[in-house]
DNA sequence: TTTGCTTCAGAAAATGATTTTCCATAGGAG
DNA sequence: CTCCTATGGAAAATCATTTTCTGAAGCAAA
């Protein structure tokens, strides 16, 4: 039970084990899972689980404010965040990991915006992509894809 | 001539008419446009143009790291931004639209990732989402951007 | 338990932004 | 002018995401 299942259930939706294990996932993972990664994720423990059902429930996990998205990390598809603590995501655009980096500043940046921007905010997405420490290591003698 | 014009003729690109004019809408506008909105904005002057030149025209600039893409801003659509310089963007979940916002810590922060992270950082992707002034005081109805 | 109403998951079809394919042509090099 | 490659545009394809439809639960009252 843990922040996600309540919210859905504050909200009057019912704990479907699908739903449960969705949450799970989101609120225990550190990856920024996309949906097609919660679904293969699931798949073993609900063989008939439909993508349809992983995608609606983080609509509706989304649309509470429960959960973040990123946007896309170079692999086409979008990242949830149920970590809604003001921080830094770094990206690899040639991975596609995303992890997580602590910048106290960041937490000061909020408190700016949220007092002297006027909006009423309701969430961040602070990514900052490029080329992880391991793919700069590989890149050396990377692939390029340009020129023939 | 603009900054994305030469980076192109740099790169060795032809600098087309439609090019070039995509490049001065990315380079003068404030309102980080997605690739719909330049092809609406250059229909008139380019009647045959077509979508996929646009999205041709984006992705070579965008892979060139001449522009950044924000995601989407509840629109469903990539939004792009030419402004390289470290800042926050507002994006408003009711009227989708984007605009700037200035934070100089913003420029600390990006220096600490640079510092700290070990990553080979490309660009960034800062923006808060929420309701923008506006939307806020036409309260809770839907839509309202575009009145009747 | 039975009845009646509502919500849900899943399969399949639809949607829509973005990408790719194909081809006639423009334009640079010689 | 003649080759040759890069380009824009029309149309088709791709693919992540959404919607639709339906039977199966969940739930509460009798
Ligand atoms: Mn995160
Ligand atoms: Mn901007
Ligand atoms: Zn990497
Ligand atoms: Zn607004």
């Amino acid at each position: 039970m843990n922040r996600l299942t309540i919210g859905l259930k504050q909200a009057g939706l019912r704990l479907t084990p699908q739903r449960v294990a969705i949450c799970k996932i989101l609120a225990e993972s550190k990856d920024h899972p996309t949906a097609m990664m919660i679904y293969h994720q699931l798949l073993p423990q609900f063989p008939t689980l439909s993508l349809a059902t992983v995608y609606k429930t983080l609509n509706v996990l989304k649309s509470m404010g429960l959960v973040h998205t990123l946007g896309d990390a170079g692999d086409g598809a979008e990242h949830f965040d149920a970590d809604l603590t003001p921080h830094i995501n770094l990206v690899c655009v040639r991975c596609n990991s995303v992890v997580d980096f602590d910048e106290g500043l960041i937490h000061a940046v909020q408190q700016a915006v949220e007092q002297r921007s006027g909006y009423e905010i309701q969430g961040a997405r602070i990514v900052y992509y490029g080329l992880c420490p391991q793919c700069r290591v590989n890149g050396t003698a990377k692939q390029q894809e340009s020129a023939q």
